[in-house]
DNA sequence: CAAACGATTTTCT
DNA sequence: GAAAATCGTTTGG
Protein backbone atom coordinates (compact mmCIF):
# COMPACT_ATOMS: atom_id res chain seq x y z
CA UNK A 1 0.00 0.00 0.00
CA UNK A 2 1.03 3.73 -0.49
CA UNK A 3 2.02 5.30 2.52
CA UNK A 4 -0.34 8.12 3.57
CA UNK A 5 0.23 11.52 4.88
CA UNK A 6 -0.53 10.77 8.48
CA UNK A 7 2.78 8.34 8.14
CA UNK A 8 4.77 11.88 7.45
CA UNK A 9 2.93 13.48 9.62
CA UNK A 10 4.21 12.01 13.35
CA UNK A 11 5.56 13.68 15.35
CA UNK A 12 9.30 12.06 15.66
CA UNK A 13 11.61 12.59 12.81
CA UNK A 14 13.68 10.13 13.81
CA UNK A 15 11.45 7.68 14.60
CA UNK A 16 9.87 8.04 10.72
CA UNK A 17 13.56 7.87 9.42
CA UNK A 18 13.71 4.25 11.16
CA UNK A 19 10.21 3.22 9.73
CA UNK A 20 11.69 4.34 6.11
CA UNK A 21 13.66 2.00 6.16
CA UNK A 22 12.64 -1.33 3.85
CA UNK A 23 9.72 0.73 2.30
CA UNK A 24 10.01 1.23 -1.16
CA UNK A 25 10.54 4.62 -3.08
CA UNK A 26 8.57 4.58 -6.58
CA UNK A 27 9.11 6.95 -9.22
CA UNK A 28 6.95 7.50 -12.54
CA UNK A 29 8.36 10.01 -14.11
CA UNK A 30 9.03 11.41 -17.93
CA UNK A 31 6.99 8.24 -18.16
CA UNK A 32 9.54 5.85 -16.97
CA UNK A 33 8.71 3.44 -13.96
CA UNK A 34 11.78 2.90 -11.56
CA UNK A 35 11.56 1.60 -7.51
CA UNK A 36 13.97 0.92 -5.22
CA UNK A 37 14.02 -0.33 -1.45
CA UNK A 38 15.03 2.37 1.22
CA UNK A 39 18.06 0.89 2.51
CA UNK A 40 19.52 4.10 4.09
CA UNK A 41 17.98 7.67 5.77
CA UNK A 42 18.85 10.24 8.16
CA UNK A 43 16.72 12.41 10.53
CA UNK A 44 17.08 16.38 9.90
CA UNK A 45 14.99 18.09 12.89
CA UNK A 46 14.37 21.76 11.64
CA UNK A 47 14.53 24.54 13.42
CA UNK A 48 16.65 22.59 16.85
CA UNK A 49 19.43 20.84 14.56
CA UNK A 50 22.23 22.40 13.59
CA UNK A 51 22.74 20.44 9.92
CA UNK A 52 19.54 21.04 9.29
CA UNK A 53 19.00 24.13 6.52
CA UNK A 54 15.85 25.23 8.51
CA UNK A 55 17.92 25.65 11.57
CA UNK A 56 16.62 28.33 14.05
CA UNK A 57 13.57 28.35 12.30
CA UNK A 58 15.19 30.42 9.15
CA UNK A 59 12.75 30.75 6.20
CA UNK A 60 14.08 31.32 2.75
CA UNK A 61 12.34 30.33 -0.64
CA UNK A 62 14.30 26.94 -1.01
CA UNK A 63 13.31 25.57 2.14
CA UNK A 64 10.20 27.34 2.05
CA UNK A 65 8.64 23.72 1.33
CA UNK A 66 9.96 21.93 4.62
CA UNK A 67 7.49 24.49 6.60
CA UNK A 68 4.66 22.72 4.69
CA UNK A 69 2.82 19.88 5.92
CA UNK A 70 4.35 16.35 6.27
CA UNK A 71 4.11 14.41 2.95
CA UNK A 72 5.97 16.35 0.45
CA UNK A 73 9.34 15.75 -1.57
CA UNK A 74 12.25 18.47 -0.68
CA UNK A 75 14.66 18.21 -3.67
CA UNK A 76 17.67 20.27 -3.01
CA UNK A 77 20.87 20.63 -5.57
CA UNK A 78 24.05 19.81 -3.91
CA UNK A 79 27.29 21.10 -5.29
CA UNK A 80 25.70 22.17 -8.24
CA UNK A 81 25.41 18.47 -9.70
CA UNK A 82 23.60 16.41 -7.11
CA UNK A 83 19.79 16.39 -6.38
CA UNK A 84 19.48 15.12 -2.76
CA UNK A 85 15.50 13.60 -1.91
CA UNK A 86 14.29 14.23 0.88
CA UNK A 87 11.21 13.22 2.52
CA UNK A 88 9.00 16.59 4.42
CA UNK A 89 7.18 14.91 7.74
CA UNK A 90 5.81 16.31 10.74
CA UNK A 91 2.67 19.28 10.63
CA UNK A 92 2.37 22.44 8.69
CA UNK A 93 5.19 24.84 10.14
CA UNK A 94 7.39 22.06 11.71
CA UNK A 95 10.39 21.82 9.24
CA UNK A 96 11.34 18.42 10.07
CA UNK A 97 12.43 16.16 6.81
CA UNK A 98 14.25 12.80 6.52
CA UNK A 99 17.21 12.72 3.69
CA UNK A 100 17.07 9.15 1.36
CA UNK A 101 20.80 8.49 1.07
CA UNK A 102 20.76 4.70 -0.01
CA UNK A 103 17.90 2.49 -1.71
CA UNK A 104 18.30 -1.25 -3.05
CA UNK A 105 16.93 -1.47 -6.77
CA UNK A 106 14.27 -3.53 -7.48
CA UNK A 107 12.30 -2.45 -11.08
CA UNK A 108 13.29 -0.61 -13.93
CA UNK A 109 16.54 -1.21 -13.70
CA UNK A 110 17.34 -0.97 -16.83
CA UNK A 111 16.36 2.57 -16.93
CA UNK A 112 18.59 3.18 -13.99
CA UNK A 113 21.71 2.07 -15.88
CA UNK A 114 20.64 3.91 -18.67
CA UNK A 115 20.02 7.44 -16.43
CA UNK A 116 23.17 6.64 -14.58
CA UNK A 117 25.26 6.16 -17.71
CA UNK A 118 26.61 2.58 -16.26
CA UNK A 119 26.41 -1.03 -17.84
CA UNK A 120 26.24 -3.49 -15.06
CA UNK A 121 24.22 -3.25 -11.73
CA UNK A 122 26.56 -2.76 -8.99
CA UNK A 123 26.07 -1.41 -5.80
CA UNK A 124 27.34 1.96 -6.54
CA UNK A 125 24.07 2.69 -9.47
CA UNK A 126 22.12 3.86 -5.92
CA UNK A 127 24.12 3.85 -2.74
CA UNK A 128 24.21 7.55 -2.00
CA UNK A 129 21.88 10.68 -2.02
CA UNK A 130 22.77 12.30 -5.35
CA UNK A 131 23.54 8.82 -7.24
CA UNK A 132 19.82 7.41 -6.22
CA UNK A 133 18.44 10.74 -7.26
CA UNK A 134 19.60 10.63 -10.38
CA UNK A 135 18.86 6.50 -10.81
CA UNK A 136 15.37 7.18 -10.49
CA UNK A 137 14.93 10.06 -12.03
CA UNK A 138 14.49 12.67 -9.50
CA UNK A 139 15.07 16.48 -10.04
CA UNK A 140 15.09 19.58 -8.42
CA UNK A 141 12.14 19.94 -10.05
CA UNK A 142 10.31 17.75 -8.16
CA UNK A 143 11.13 20.04 -4.80
CA UNK A 144 7.19 20.20 -3.43
CA UNK A 145 5.32 17.34 -5.36
CA UNK A 146 3.07 15.65 -3.19
CA UNK A 147 4.44 11.38 -2.09
CA UNK A 148 0.83 10.70 -2.49
CA UNK A 149 0.59 12.14 -5.73
CA UNK A 150 1.74 9.75 -9.18
CA UNK A 151 5.14 11.09 -10.13
CA UNK A 152 6.61 9.79 -6.37
CA UNK A 153 5.45 8.10 -3.79
CA UNK A 154 6.79 5.46 -0.86
CA UNK A 155 4.85 1.98 -0.56
CA UNK A 156 4.47 -0.54 1.91
CA UNK A 157 5.43 -3.60 0.94
CA UNK A 158 5.17 -6.12 4.15
CA UNK A 159 8.87 -5.92 4.19
CA UNK A 160 9.81 -5.78 7.64
CA UNK A 161 13.12 -5.08 9.11
CA UNK A 162 14.61 -6.25 12.38
CA UNK A 163 15.53 -3.72 15.26
CA UNK A 164 18.60 -5.64 15.57
CA UNK A 165 19.46 -5.18 11.79
CA UNK A 166 18.49 -1.47 12.02
CA UNK A 167 22.23 0.09 12.41
CA UNK A 168 22.39 4.20 13.97
CA UNK A 169 25.16 6.22 13.16
CA UNK A 170 25.76 9.92 12.60
CA UNK A 171 25.44 11.65 9.70
CA UNK A 172 26.84 12.50 7.07
CA UNK A 173 29.17 15.30 5.09
CA UNK A 174 27.65 17.54 8.42
CA UNK A 175 30.81 18.58 9.76
CA UNK A 176 29.92 22.19 9.91
CA UNK A 177 26.88 21.21 12.19
CA UNK A 178 29.25 21.26 15.58
CA UNK A 179 27.62 19.24 18.28
CA UNK A 180 24.65 18.11 16.56
CA UNK A 181 27.27 16.37 14.06
CA UNK A 182 27.25 14.20 16.53
CA UNK A 183 23.66 12.84 16.98
CA UNK A 184 22.86 9.30 15.95
CA UNK A 185 20.01 10.16 13.53
CA UNK A 186 21.65 8.25 10.35
CA UNK A 187 19.67 4.72 10.44
CA UNK A 188 21.10 2.31 7.79
CA UNK A 189 20.00 -1.82 7.27
CA UNK A 190 23.11 -4.07 8.77
CA UNK A 191 24.84 -5.43 5.59
CA UNK A 192 23.04 -3.82 2.74
CA UNK A 193 25.22 -3.04 -0.12
CA UNK A 194 23.53 -0.60 -1.31
CA UNK A 195 24.30 1.77 2.08
CA UNK A 196 26.80 4.71 1.23
CA UNK A 197 30.03 4.79 1.70
CA UNK A 198 29.68 8.06 3.58
CA UNK A 199 31.41 7.97 6.76
CA UNK A 200 30.17 9.52 10.03
CA UNK A 201 32.02 10.78 12.86
C1' DC B 1 25.34 43.02 -8.27
C1' DA B 2 29.40 39.95 -6.90
C1' DA B 3 31.25 36.16 -4.25
C1' DA B 4 31.49 32.14 -1.45
C1' DC B 5 29.85 27.70 -0.39
C1' DG B 6 27.95 23.16 -0.01
C1' DA B 7 23.27 17.01 3.44
C1' DT B 8 28.53 14.58 -3.11
C1' DT B 9 30.60 11.75 -6.64
C1' DT B 10 34.03 10.73 -9.85
C1' DT B 11 38.43 10.71 -11.57
C1' DC B 12 43.20 11.11 -11.52
C1' DT B 13 47.75 10.47 -9.21
C1' DG C 1 44.20 9.65 -0.93
C1' DA C 2 43.52 14.19 -3.04
C1' DA C 3 41.25 17.25 -6.08
C1' DA C 4 38.09 18.70 -9.53
C1' DA C 5 33.49 19.37 -11.36
C1' DT C 6 29.65 22.91 -11.28
C1' DC C 7 25.50 26.05 -10.16
C1' DG C 8 21.51 27.54 -7.29
C1' DT C 9 21.11 29.69 -2.91
C1' DT C 10 22.61 32.72 0.40
C1' DT C 11 25.11 36.53 2.04
C1' DG C 12 27.61 40.70 1.87
C1' DG C 13 28.75 45.27 -0.41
Amino acid sequence: MILEDSFYQGKDVVKIAKQLLGKVLVTHIGGIYTSGMIVETEAYAGAADKASHAYNNRRTARTEVMYGKGGTSYVYLCYGIHHLFNVVTNVQDVPHAVLVRGVEPLEGIEHMLARRRKEKLDSTLTAGPGALSMALGIHTRHTGVPLSGTEIYIEDRGIKVAAKNIVAATRVGVAYAAEDAYLPYRFYIRDNKYVSKGKGL
